[in-house]
DNA sequence: TGCGGCTAGACT
DNA sequence: GTCTAGCCGCAT
């Protein structure tokens, strides 16, 4: 027995501030040997069960009160590892939210828990009222009173002692399994009763032979039916007499058993490839924890290199995660993973069922899978021995999770890399600015890789203005430039891909004759327009002002709102291209499983002339038959309300370029616009990446944006307008009064969506320099948000937010 | 005095 | 988050 495991300490699975901490109770002396620190157990809560995971161990308690015992032990292995304890009891406060979500978000949801409640009847209960309220029923569920109606009757007699409340807990995690057969007795013994046997028995002699065959192992019974055509009645009979006994055996279900995969070799790198390998591998062998920035052109070959980088883990004796965004982890990229790694790989994504992310988890959990891949969660994967962790389009905003607990899979990466002493790859061929300037500050190691690697020169990009073609007349979303090109591209027989730019659902306004866009005069970010109140809003800022009715700079009275309204478009293409062929990638048509694939298919197939989509076509296609890529609307990403708008336009921009010319062929990309001469335009137009980053963090410097300042955002949200805006001036007061040097406040002001769910929502924006000197204030206004939490004043605190919407 | 509604604070 | 003891106000 473990005299120090006398007492757990338990984060219990209650997601408040007032039990935010570790809870001490007494492992029953059965236990002390086979608990561990991360496994899921049950403990008395109050009148509750709930779940709790076990964070350490100790032979005293500070508690003065009734140390209760631990209900029940719910894993035989831990859930999670000392690694991620550490790191969910790290994140929670630099997120300044509860550890308990932090775990929640590192486990797959099989491993959460149903909490139910049932009325059992006393022994007081009324003959009357048991026929009333329990006819023939045992137990009633809470949930079920409560759609019939009968709970406040039976809450009633709860009171009076004539029914009690039982609360219940089940845990989702059910694994699947099959039955299998171990053979009890040796060789020699089975062929003594085989001769013994005097009845005509020949299912049983059967049995016999094949348990002499096995020599001891086990088998699946299912195996048994197949090839000797024995049945369970058969087994059961012989197990019966002693000859075998019959157990359940826990199987993996395998999401890719029907994925063909063709076995693919290491390629050979070119000089660049091979230049960055070698740093990577370096840092690696040296177990370095480094971060590496590997900037590389689009079709530079930086998936190769990763491969081999994961190769190279593995050869080490180690394991890899690869990141990437969920939207490129397409069928054909799960593929070429499982062609190189075969089973070493896991790969965790948001199609998979709850049983088949668990399944796939706990491969890696068990050591039998060693590869990690998948979006912004699987950055938690419960592997141990990291060799390297790459996250691959590091720039993609997907990586920062936007409900709590709201971390990002880049600081998250880090922080893993710094406890396996292994270096962490962010590749890009539009590195974040936060991270190029990283690099230029020598933070990160800076590895280029500016060729393609088909020799192909990036594809010639053509911009149209749009407000040329207005003036002609044109009013179809189609310019006469794009329209040709498309004629021209299809009847070459080579294909089409369109995007749609649909980036978030703010809408700007803009004038048709000039192309003007109204902004706020303070911030420096479109205006925002808010139907409801007939106005345009900076939510930065409060800046406000009522509708315009015609355009200050060229008094055009054709003044648009822009924002969304792109339905039209597949229909235009019907009406422009008769005949062709069209298929649609957007949310909505690859929702269903499988559907991502088929749409592929019908591309790769040239079974369509034309692929229409959002940003979705921009990231990993790869279609040698591609050679026109058009961008409709270059200008919805814009002019969000964002101060990485143009950050986000020049990267989207370039991805989708590099969608064009991937094969032999030469690509062309034409991106319409109703700003040509924006520099985020112009700089893509060009494939100048470091200029952009030049004149990009200027005007970042100048406003006091991140990289130069990093910022939180604060959001209050209340169904009264007024008071949520009490709160956040009272937040704001707060905020002046903590004086922490460095910083910037800016607001509160509205949401660019006012009102959202009935919630009238306010934002403040803070900014700083220094992550510890404005801890103790989100601190304190952390505490604060219990209190008005009560009053269904909801206040939200994001640490280098994403989005300001 | 008895009850219903509400809220602060406990939950190991 | 959920629960309850204990408080208040109101009706008897």
């Amino acid at each position: 027995m473990d005299a120090s495991k006398k007492y757990a300490q338990v984060i219990v699975d209650v997601p408040s501030l007032q039990v935010n901490h570790h809870f001490d109770y007494a492992v029953p002396k059965e236990w002390q040997d086979i608990i561990t620190v991360g496994m899921r157990v049950q403990v008395p809560f109050g009148v509750r069960q709930v779940l709790a995971y076990v964070v350490g161990f100790s032979d005293q308690t500070d508690f003065a009160g009734e140390v209760k015992p631990l209900a029940k032990l719910m894993d035989e292995a831990p859930v999670l590892t000392p690694e991620l304890i550490a790191l969910g009891n790290d994140m929670s406060r630099r997120l300044f939210t509860f550890q308990v979500l932090c775990y929640q978000a590192m486990l797959p949801s099989l491993l959460k828990v149903d909490y139910a409640k049932y009325f059992l009847p006393t022994a007081s209960l009324t003959f009357e009222n048991r026929q009333n309220y329990f006819a023939d029923e045992h137990e009633i569920a809470w949930q079920e009173a409560e759609k019939q109606g009968s709970l406040s009757d039976l809450i009633a007699l709860q009171k009076d002692d004539q029914v009690w409340v039982d609360y219940r807990m089940a845990d989702r995690k059910q694994r699947k399994t099959e039955k299998w057969l171990q053979p009890l007795l040796d060789y020699d013994v089975l062929a003594q009763i085989s001769r013994d046997m005097t009845r005509h028995a020949p299912k049983q002699q059967d049995l016999l032979a094949v348990l002499m065959d096995l020599d001891g192992q086990a088998i699946a019974c299912s195996y048994l039916r197949q090839e000797f055509d024995l049945k369970m009645p058969t087994i059961r009979a012989g197990e019966k007499k002693g000859w075998l006994t019959v157990f359940e055996q826990e199987i993996d279900r395998n999401p890719y058993a029907d994925l063909e995969t063709e076995k693919s070799q290491a390629k050979s790198l070119y000089p660049q490839q091979e230049a960055a390998y070698q740093a990577v591998a370096q840092a690696m062998d040296a177990q370095q924890a480094q971060t590496l920035l590997l900037q590389g052109v689009t079709g530079s070959g930086k998936t190769e290199v990763y491969l081999q980088l994961i190769q190279h883990a593995l050869d080490q004796g180690k394991t890899a995660i690869l990141l990437v965004p969920e939207i490129a982890l397409t069928p054909q990229m799960v593929t070429q993973l499982k062609g190189r790694f075969a089973d070493q790989v896991a790969v965790l994504h948001s199609q998979l069922s709850r049983g088949e992310h668990f399944d796939e988890w706990t491969k890696l959990k068990k050591g039998q899978a060693k590869i990690a891949v998948g979006a912004r969660s699987s950055i938690f994967a419960p592997l141990d021995k990291l060799g390297v962790i790459i996250l691959d389009e590091e720039h993609e905003t997907t990586y920062k999770q936007n409900t709590n607990p709201r971390y990002h899979a880049r600081q998250v990466a880090k922080w893993r890399g710094a406890y396996h002493n292994c270096p962490v790859v962010l590749g890009s061929a539009t590195p974040s600015l936060e991270s190029r300037a990283r690099a230029q500050n020598g933070l990160y190691q800076r590895l280029l890789m500016p060729e393609r690697t088909n020799q192909q020169s990036l594809p010639q990009i053509d911009i149209v203005d749009m407000r040329e073609e207005f003036q002609h007349k044109n009013y179809y979303q189609f310019s006469r430039q794009l329209r040709d090109a498309i004629n021209a591209t299809l009847d070459r027989g080579e294909q089409v891909a369109l995007m749609l730019n649909r980036r978030g659902f703010a809408n700007y306004m803009q004038c048709q004759d000039c192309g003007h866009v109204f902004q706020c005069p303070n911030c420096d970010v479109s205006l925002t327009h808010h139907y409801d109140s007939q106005s345009l809003q900076c939510h930065y800022c409060s800046y406000s002002q009522s509708l315009p009715q015609s355009c200050p700079k060229c008094r055009g009275k054709h003044l648009r709102s822009f924002g969304s309204g792109t339905e039209k478009v597949e229909q235009e293409i019907y009406d422009l291209f008769p005949g062709r062929t069209l298929v649609r990638m957007d949310n909505d048509t690859t929702r269903r499983k499988g559907s991502h694939q088929k749409i592929l298919d019908q591309v790769a197939n040239q079974e369509a002339d034309i692929l229409l989509g959002t940003q979705m076509i921009a990231k990993g296609l790869d279609f040698p038959n591609i050679t026109l890529v058009g961008v409709i609307n270059a200008d919805t990403s814009l002019y969000l309300p964002d101060f990485r708008a143009s950050e986000r336009t020049f990267q989207l921009l370039t991805q989708v370029a590099g969608r064009a010319g991937r094969g032999d062929l030469t690509g062309q990309v034409i991106i319409q616009t109703f700003n040509p001469d924006h520099y985020a335009l112009q700089f893509a137009q060009n494939h100048d990446y470091e200029g952009f980053y030049r004149w990009e963090m200027t005007y970042r410097k100048v406003n006091h944006y991140s990289p130069y300042y990093y910022s939180v955002r604060i959001t209050v949200a209340n169904f009264d307008e007024k008071t949520a805006l009490r709160v956040a001036n009272e937040i704001r007061q707060q905020l002046d009064q903590a004086q922490v040097p460095g910083t910037r406040i800016i607001g509160p002001s509205q949401s660019a969506l006012t009102r959202l769910k009935n919630n009238y929502y306010f934002q403040i924006l803070y900014q700083y320099r220094d992550w510890q000197s404005i801890q103790p204030v989100f601190d304190q206004i952390k505490d604060r948000a219990q209190e008005w939490d009560r009053d269904h004043i909801h206040v939200g605190i994001d640490l280098d937010p994403m989005t300001f919407i």
